[in-house]
Parts: C-alpha cells; structure tokens; sequence
DNA sequence: GCAAGGTC
C-alpha cells in the first residue's frame, strides 16, 4: 500500500517527510520537481509538493463582454502569464498520484490550504477529494508532524474548502466584471483602450488613498500660536514651551506674553521620571516591511522580495506569516553560537549566551501556519549578499538579538518655570541604561535633550519670551508602509498579497509618487464612479459581508451554490444599470482636474510605478526622508560651530554608518566622522573650532574624542 | 485583459 501525503510547498513537503520518515526520506524528482519516499510502520509514503494554488479560475468561453459568471478550474499556467513553472508541479502529482492507493490532504489548516489541498486531488491526481484524509497540525516540527500523522482527521475538511472555492468565484465575479465594466466605459467614451480594475480589495484601498486626497485638498490652515521662552543656564541656552501649546486668538498670544514679560521667573516644580522600554517584537511580514521602510526606504514589495530570496537560501525562517511569536522549541543557543561567527554581531550574540535564560519577547499576532521571522543561524558567505540583502539580514538578525535583551531605560525630566503665574515647560529626555538599543538603536532613536539640574524655587535667567505664528498643516499623505499598515487594520488583503495590491494601483495610474502617495485624477473619478453605481467594492463591508457568508458555510449554516447564486443575481442588477449608463460613466472617467490628461496609455504609465523622479518630487522624498530621521529623535551632542543647530549621531542611509551631522541640513552642510564601534556619550564639552568633545565607551574603556579630525590635541584625548 | 489568493 502507497500513500501519497499532498504539502503546500516545497518547503514543508522536506520537513513533513523528515518529520515522518524512520531514518533518511529518500528524495526523487519528477522533472524539476522534488519529493519524498520512505516508509513508516511498514506503510509506503511518498511526500509531494504543490506551489501555493496550482489551478485558477478562469471564463469557459473567451470573451470580453460583461457579465461573465461562466467560469471553471483550469491549471494556473492556463489562466496566468508567468506561472509556467506549476506544468511540472502537476504533472509530479499527477504521475504519483497513479501510483498511490491512498491520499493524505497536508497543506496549511486554513481555507486557502484546503482548497488547494481540493483542488490538487480532483483536477491533478484525477481523485475525488472525499477520499482523501487530512493532517491538521499548526507547527512544522516533528512532534506536532508525527501527533498529526497518528491523529489523522477521516476526510478533509468540506465545509472550509466550499468556503474557500466561493471566495474565490466571489472574488472573481465582482472584481472581472467590474474591471471589464470600467475598461468598457473609457474605452466607450474615449475609443482608447485602457485597462481599468477593481476588486474587494483595490477599491476599499484605493478609497481610503481618495479619503485622504480629498482631506488634503479641502484643507483650510488656520493659524495659532506658541509661545516660547528662551532661557540661559551655565552659558547653555535652552528653550521653554507655554504649557497651553496652541493660542488660537494673537491678541490673547500678545497679552500672555507682555504678562509673563515682567517676571520674575523661578522654577515652580521639577519632575524626574525613568520609563521602562522594553524590546520590540518579533518580525511578521507587515512589520518588517514599515521597518525596513523607514529604515532603507524600501517599498513593501521589494522588502517581500528580499526576505523571499534570503529564506530562500537558509538564512531566515519563512516570511508570510503574520505571527509575532518565536517557536517555543527553536534552539535560540545554537542560532546566537552562529551569529557570533559576524564579527558585527560578536559582542551582542556572547553577552546573550552568557544569560542562564534566553527568553525572547514576543508581540501579540499569532499565526497557525508559520512563527514570526528570525535567522536561522545559517550565515552568508563574505559577499554574497547584495547590498539591498544585507540590510534586510541585518535587520533581521538585529531585531531578534534585540528579543532577549534587557529593557533600555529612559529618564524623563519636566521643569515647570513660573513668570508671573505664567507657566513654561521645559522637557528633557536620555537615555540612561541602553540595554536593546545597544543592538538595534541603529535603527530605532529616542530624544535626548540633556537639561542641566534645576532646583525647585531657583530663579530663571530668561532671555527673551516670545510669539511665533504657525499653522495648521493638512494630514500627510500614505506612504506605502503606511497603505500596508492601514489595509491590515481594515481586515483587507493578505499579508502576501498587500504589496502587490498597492502595485497594482500604481499600474494602472490612480496612484503615484514613491514615498507619498498622491491619488491621480483619473483614481478620483474611478472611486466618484463605483461609489455612484456600485457603493459596495469601494466599502470595506463588501469584505466584511464575504467572511460572514464564508463563516457560515463552515458550519453548514449556508450552501455554496445558494451563496454563489445570491451574489451573482446582487450582481447582474448592479451591472445592468452601470451598463445603460456606460458612456456617461466613461466621460465622466475622462474628466480631469486641469492637471493634465490622464486616460491616454502614456499617461497612465507616467502616473504609474514612478521610475524616475521629477525634481520636485526628489525634494519632497529628501524631506520626507529628513524629516522620518528627525522624528527618529537623534542623539544630540553638541552646538554646530557654524549656525548654532544641535550636532546629532546620524546614520547613512545606504551604509549604516554613523556620523554627525547638523540638524539644520540641508541648510548647514557641517558634518564630522564618528569611530564605528563604542556607545556615544555627550560630554557638554567643546574643543578646537568649537567642535564638540564626546566621551566613547567600548568594552568597559572610555576615553573623550574631539570630533574634529583635525584637532591639534586628537592624538593626546 | 480583468480579482485575490497561494508560492517560486
């Protein structure tokens, strides 16, 4: 007797076969593809892969009209460009399946799982899938293998594949047909063809993109004011803010300040507080991808790409997972003995194998099919990796060094001065115990304003109290990360395929810009003309009503067909309408906001996945970029010697090296070399040129440097 | 040609 057991991926076919086999699983190919044979308690068992959905949905009859809801199964390579590499994956299931008198479903215990657990019996191994049993486990370790071998569930699991087989028809009854009704509609109006789309998930986030746009574009600033004090303290100068921040009324902004004018100032209270911050959590995807954003500016796509090609060669776990959980008997020892073998992790990786206890944090996602992102321990040879590559490892690597660190330790000051019963604040932070932020304060900064002591009842030398206007900004655009984060709170799209939505948008020109994005009038009238004709793909409740339906065909409360049936007559009424109104839909697609064309090809591309930027736009990203590291609250170290803006611990975007910059750049061009290694800690001194002396600390020595390389004492501090 | 969902 053979048993054919069916794994989702490549992947976890090794590890089920390593897991069940008693001794070496012996590993055959069927053209490209690998499987697994071995024997277990006299039983002969073959372990197979498929990649993900090896078939797809797809029209029985080829046509470009609407409505369209006659559609079949067909193998993935039929239906998509690009996906040629399934042929072999079905064909290894298909040779293997004449050859097997019994069939085992073990694909990831989630609807998506079971219907291509479903799917692979009946369309590649030709077998109904009511024979087939199921392996239902939530980890890929031996234990949870083999519990799930001997446990085996009868039959597969209907209810969550009929679930799943109508998300899919769902998802592609509404999403062709309403492509194919907005494609007609410009094509109708303009005579051009271009292609339009929407779906549950484009229209939901492109709305919200919209929501935005409109926001910004409706914005009316309103000025306020703040008020200041500017103050001395043994010859440094610091800044106090009026404890109401915003004054709406200047006559009321005048009157504070002439009272507060004629003192006299003494400090009323001082509070000092220490916060705790413990670590960050461990990796899921979403999560790596904001940081890896805002750390090397990579889109979500890329940085799926990068950690893809990084698992892909052993050196992290696999990164679709939504889990921020560390597999509870991951041998976290032998990884760190690994790690240490880089010199720029030693020191981090050997302070952590002398603790008698390594317990990592972990956050609150869980995910049944994968834990959260960590390095295997298996590491890249000397230029293997690319640049790109590196920085995902590293931060990688970093993050889960930074797990089972000590908490750092922040020390919060607030000095409130009284003038004339008028009261200012006057806040500083630091950083008093480093503790994580040793490893990965590379890429997370906290303020550090260092005040001198006050004392409660001290007079205050007050310079100059002053107003200054303001006003109100309009909300800032999405940057990609931020899309991501957005569509994971509404429920929407899946950590695999987020990014890819987004592209999606870019593609067909209703959105563009890099790092802000902007909504092209050609997004705005296709969201105006969905939430006319058909309000539902634009609403997050279109999702929300699928997963209701869905739910209820898992517990047998709801048939398929009945479900199926019910959206497609919803559907041939909405589609109807938009179809007598085609040609006014289309003009009205047409119509821009006097900010050029957009419906032509060209434009579109243009208006799409920006390649080069315009020169405007580099400016905006360098802000953007200038401002994320701002607000990142580096390490100030001094006064900058040319125009008097605060010298702060800054890192090169590319190399990750360290250096001191002015705050005031690009206005102020001053910058210093900084050594690598040692923590960094401001001293208040000043040397030649007025450059600042700073004191490092590296493996228990500390000496004081002058940043100035050119200072005549370097050699001697 | 169009969706969204797996995975390389």
């Amino acid at each position: 007797m053979v048993t054919l057991i069916i794994a989702e991926k490549p992947n976890v076919a090794r590890k089920i076969a390593y897991a069940l086999a008693e001794g070496k699983p012996v590993r055959k190919t069927i053209g490209k593809v690998g499987y697994y044979e071995f024997t277990r308690d006299g039983e002969r068992i073959i372990v197979a892969p498929a990649v993900g959905h090896l078939f797809s949905l797809a029209p029985k009859v080829k046509t470009y009209g609407y409505p369209i809801f006659d559609i079949e199964w067909v193998p993935v390579y039929v239906a998509e460009k690009g996906k040629g590499y399934a042929k072999d994956y079905i064909k290894a299931l298909a040779t293997l399946a004449r050859r097997a008198d019994e069939f085992v479903v073990a694909c990831d215990y989630d609807t998506e799982g079971e219907v291509i657990g479903y799917t692979a019996l009946k369309y590649a191994c030709g077998v109904d899938p009511s024979r087939a049993k199921r392996m239902k486990f939530s980890a890929l370790t031996k234990k949870d293998l083999l519990k799930a071998w001997y446990n085996l569930e009868p039959t597969i699991n209907f209810g969550m594949a009929d679930a799943g087989i109508a998300r899919h028809v769902l998802d592609w009854y509404w999403g062709v047909n309403l492509s194919r009704a907005l494609t007609s509609a410009i094509k109708r109006a303009s005579g051009k063809w271009q292609v339009l789309s929407t779906g549950r998930v484009q229209g939901p986030t492109l709305k919200f993109l919209v929501d935005r746009e409109k926001e910004i574009q409706n914005f009316k600033p309103t000025p306020y004011w703040v008020i200041k004090m500017l103050l001395e303290k043994n010859g440094e100068q610091y800044t106090a803010a009026y404890e109401k921040e915003r004054i709406l009324d200047e006559d009321e902004a005048k009157r504070i300040v002439e009272e507060a004018r004629k003192g006299p100032a003494f400090v009323e209270k001082v509070e000092v507080k220490q916060q705790k911050r413990n670590p960050p959590v461990p990796f899921d995807l979403g999560t790596l991808q904001r940081e890896a954003y805002s750390a090397f500016g990579y889109s979500p796509k890329k940085t799926l790409e990068i950690a893809q090609k990084l698992y892909e060669r052993g050196l992290q776990s696999y990164p679709r997972t939504s889990s921020q959980k560390l597999p509870k008997n991951l041998n976290f020892r032998s990884i760190l003995q690994n790690l240490a073998k880089l010199p720029e992790y030693k020191p981090f990786a050997h302070e952590l194998l002398g603790k008698e206890r390594l317990k990592p944090v972990e956050g609150k996602k869980d995910d049944p099919a994968h834990p959260a992102i960590y390095p295997t321990g298996e590491l890249p040879k000397p230029g293997d990796l690319t640049k790109d590559e590196q920085n995902i490892y590293d931060l990688v690597v970093r993050r889960f060094l930074a797990l089972f660190m000590e908490p750092a330790v922040r020390e919060i000051m607030k000095v409130v001065i009284d003038s004339n019963s008028h009261r200012f604040i006057l806040g500083g932070a630091r950083t008093v115990k480093e503790g994580w932020l040793k490893v990965y304060g590379k890429y997370v900064k906290f303020d550090e304003v260092i005040l001198p002591a006050f004392k409660e009842g001290e007079p205050v030398n007050v310079i100059q109290i002053k107003r200054e206007k303001k006003k109100t900004k309009p909300p800032a655009r999405y940057s990609p990360a931020a899309v991501i984060k957005r569509m994971e709170d509404l429920g929407i799209g899946t950590k695999a395929t987020r990014a890819q939505i987004l592209e999606t948008l870019y593609s067909r020109g209703y959105i563009e810009g890099k790092r802000k994005i902007k909504v092209t009038p050609l997004g705005m009238r296709v969201v105006e003309a969905l939430e006319r004709n058909v309000p539902d793909i634009v609403s997050v409740e279109l999702t929300k009503a699928f997963e209701e339906r869905m739910e209820e065909i898992m517990a047998g409360k709801a048939d398929r067909e009945g479900v199926i049936e019910e959206s497609k007559n919803q559907l041939i009424k909405i589609l109807q309408v938009f179809k007598e109104k085609e040609l006014d839909i289309g003009k009205m697609l047409m119509e821009t906001t006097g900010t050029g064309a957009t419906t032509s090809k060209t434009a579109a591309r243009k208006a799409g996945a920006v390649k080069e930027l315009s020169e405007e736009e580099e400016k905006a990203v360098k802000k953007a970029v200038d401002g994320g590291a701002r607000r990142k609250e580096h390490l100030v170290i001094g006064k900058c010697p040319k125009c008097g803006g605060d010298l702060v611990v800054r890192y090169n975007r590319k190399t990750g090296k360290r250096f001191v910059g002015c705050s005031n750049w690009p206005e102020c061009n001053v910058t210093y070399p900084l050594l690598q290694r040692g923590e960094i800690i401001p001293t208040g001194k000043t040397c030649c040129n007025g450059a600042p002396v700073v004191k490092i600390r590296e493996k228990g020595r500390e000496y004081e440097i002058c940043v100035d390389m050119n200072c005549r004492d370097w050699r001697k501090r």
